[in-house]
DNA sequence: CTTGAAGCTCAAGTAGCTTCAACTCTTATG
DNA sequence: CATAAGAGTTGAAGCTACTTGAGCTTCAAG
C-alpha cells in the first residue's frame, strides 16, 4: 500500500512546502525521487517518513546540518540513540542561551519603552532625551 | 576637539567591526567619510554617535529597515519621539512572540531527552523508538 | 628603510529557504 | 476531444545582515 505521491500530496502531509522539497532534494537531504513520464516527482511513504522526521527536527531548531547528522543516526544501524539524546541536549542548550539573551532584550525594552513615557512629552527628535541617551557612547538608559 | 578617528578606532568606540562599518556604509546607513590622501576613511565625532545609535538599535534586535526610520527619526526635527516609543513597543511585542516560540521549543526538547532517558536503552538506530516516534505523522513523543 | 599591522576594493559565501520567469503536464469539465 | 485551470518543471536570483577572502596599498613604529 505503497500510494504514490506528487510533490504537492508530498508537501501537504508534511507540513513542508514544495519548493522547500526540492530544496532538500538539492542539497542531498531527500533522495532524488522516480519520475512520472512527464517528469513530475513520485514519492512513497518513506519519503514522507523521512521528510516528516526532517521537518520535526528543523521545528526543534536543528540547523540542517545537525539533521544530516540525525538523518544518518537512523539509517546507520550501528549508531546509537544515545547521539540523538546528545545532540538534543546541545540544541537544548543552545535555546535556553538565546532565551536568555531574549530576555534581557526584552528587560531593555521595556525600559526604553517606560522610560520614553516618563521623561519624554513627545516632544520632537532633537528635543528627546530617549534619542540623545541611545546615540551617546556609554551606557544608556536601558542599556 | 572633533578628533579623527580611523575606521578601526571607529570600530572599537563603536562596537562594530571595520568590515560591518563599511558595510553600513555600502547600504547608505552611515555617510561616505572624507578620505586621507591614501584612500583611508576619516571618521569624526557625529560618526561615533549616529553608529553608537545604530549598533544600539541592533543590539535591541531592530532590523536594518527600521533602524534606518529610527535614523531619520533623530534627524528630523518634525518627527517626535513617541515614534521611537511605538516602534520600541513593536519590537517588544516581537520579542515575546519569539520568547514563547523559544519556550515551547524547550519544553519539547526538554520531554525529547527525558524520553530518550526512560524509553531507550541506548540502542541502535533501528531500535530506537524514539527515532521512530519522529519519523512517525502524527504526534510526535514531544510534539 | 624595513616590517607588520591596518586599510583598501570587489566579489563571493553564509543559512534556509522563497520568489520569479517561462515553460510543460495533468485533470476536470463541456 | 478540446480546452482551461491548476499543479508541476527548471534554473537563477533574492532575502538578512553580515563575514570572509584575495590581492593589493598605506601607515606607523623602530
Amino acid at each position: 500500500m505503497d500510494r504514490a505521491l506528487s510533490i504537492g500530496a508530498l508537501a501537504r502531509h508534511s507540513g513542508a512546502t514544495p519548493p522547500t522539497i526540492r530544496y532538500y532534494e538539492q542539497i542531498g537531504l531527500l533522495r532524488r525521487p522516480d519520475r512520472r513520464d512527464g517528469g513530475h516527482r513520485v514519492y512513497g511513504e518513506a519519503d514522507l517518513k523521512r521528510l516528516t522526521f526532517i521537518r520535526r527536527c528543523r521545528d526543534f531548531g536543528f540547523p540542517i546540518e545537525q539533521v544530516r547528522d540525525l538523518v544518518s543516526v537512523i539509517e546507520d544501524v550501528d549508531r546509537s540513540c544515545t547521539e540523538v539524546r546528545d545532540l538534543a541536549r546541545d540544541q537544548l542548550a543552545s535555546v535556553r542561551a538565546r532565551m536568555a539573551e531574549l530576555r534581557e532584550l526584552e528587560a531593555s525594552l521595556g525600559l526604553l519603552v517606560a522610560d520614553c513615557e516618563a521623561r519624554c512629552a513627545g516632544g520632537p527628535g532633537p528635543d528627546c532625551v530617549i534619542l540623545e541617551d541611545l546615540a551617546a557612547p556609554g551606557r544608556c538608559c536601558a542599556g
